[in-house]
DNA sequence: AACAGAGCGGAACGATCCGTTCCACTGTTA
DNA sequence: TAACAGTGGAACGGATCGTTCCGCTCTGTT
């Protein structure tokens, strides 16, 4: 069931492979709910023990940059993908939508300054900001844009989805939709009278803050 | 210069009295921008010992028991002098303003759960429930709030702000302010062509976090 | 003039938390 | 069967923070 050089592994080797895996999905959860969640927390999430965690990553400031970057790799990829988008404004929208959703702020401008940045950081980070910016001109030249929004109102817009927040993941992303809407209508120049993306929010979702921790 | 019981108070009496406020301040100004920071930060802060503190305050949960219900306070002002405002969309966004500016989401909300709660805080975050309903009623009466913005988009709105946080006060109290026009232009139901206020995001303003702590 | 004590500064203490190391153990590979 | 990669988790050491405590100063009173 198992060769020296061969794709199948079994037995221990697997289990390693599934352990990168499974550790990554782990820390991507922690980090994102609390970015000075200590490193055990990530541990127990993945069902392994600490060692296993030590043996891929020389510390915690290695597994965050690994983290950030892997966030940041996507607003790039996401950003090229909106870009073959031909609909000028529906790639602006579309862009910031799958953003949103899969919570690539968190994962970068969040989790920024608990670690030294390398230097391939700095240039996807660059890059990223060259894309954002194509994005931006392309949603001007459709017209749909108020003229006065700039590039950086896009670090607004994210930062105000991202700090939408209840307990439940699936109804955060719903209401990082609602925001993300209201704010979309709130750039766009022409009328919007698309209603906005439901269930609004109720009564009792946000007292969550005050509700004793257990 | 000083008298047992008249109004004048001299020397020590009078640096107490003093110290009063001086606390206050520098406590709001300490927690207000980090939750979390130590009972020492708030008396380095304030130029005092840390016994000033505990001469007035039970213990750190007192201290920010009593910071979070003057904002509660300052939030149900503000709504009561709004409620006085006859325009009823200028109620609406006026409050909204007051309440952005004095960055009360931050004491209130943000606090919340670090302390347990006393019953008349419980009556007056139910009465701050009913002015804000009343305000956003009223507001849907003015014509101007889409029809299917609820109260609760509030919370949504006034979190979305808070959230816009640089290293200058003013900074992001402007910053602050174009995050409010663009929520208010999304939630109105006719076009607004107010430009968007104050100096727009700039390069070089969201990387603070980036840059080595120190 | 002398005293009692309010008010205060800040060192010291104890508890907690967290990153990292270390070692014994297990199943796998050669 | 001998070596070892991979692992779990206890243990360590450092840091942080809330709180207490002691000695000092200045004040209002006797």
């Amino acid at each position: 069931m198992s060769t020296t050089s061969g794709k199948t592994l079994g037995g221990r080797r697997a289990q390693a492979a599934r352990n990168d895996e499974v550790i990554l999905e782990a820390a991507r959860a922690v980090f994102l709910d609390d970015p000075k969640a200590p490193i055990a927390a990530v541990a127990e999430r993945a069902g392994v023990g600490i060692s296993a965690l030590y043996r891929r990553y020389a510390g915690k400031e290695d597994l965050l940059r690994q983290l950030c970057h892997d966030g940041l790799r996507r607003y790039v990829e996401e950003a090229e993908t909106a870009l073959a988008e031909p609909d000028d404004w529906a790639a602006f929208t579309g862009f910031l939508a799958r953003v949103v959703d899969a919570d690539v702020h968190s994962l970068t401008v969040h989790l920024a300054g608990t670690f030294t940045p390398t230097e391939e950081m700095g240039r996807d980070a660059m890059r990223a900001g060259e894309l954002a910016a194509t994005l931006v001109d392309r949603a001007h030249a459709s017209g749909r844009l108020r003229p006065d929004a700039v590039v950086h109102d896009l670090g607004l817009l994210l930062e105000a989805c991202a700090a939408v927040r209840v307990p439940d993941p699936e109804r955060t992303r719903q209401l990082r939709r609602r925001q993300l809407a209201v704010l979309l209508a709130g750039l766009s120049s022409v009328p919007d009278t698309d209603p906005l993306p439901g269930p609004a929010p109720a009564a009792g979702e946000f007292d969550w803050r005050w509700r004793r921790r257990e």
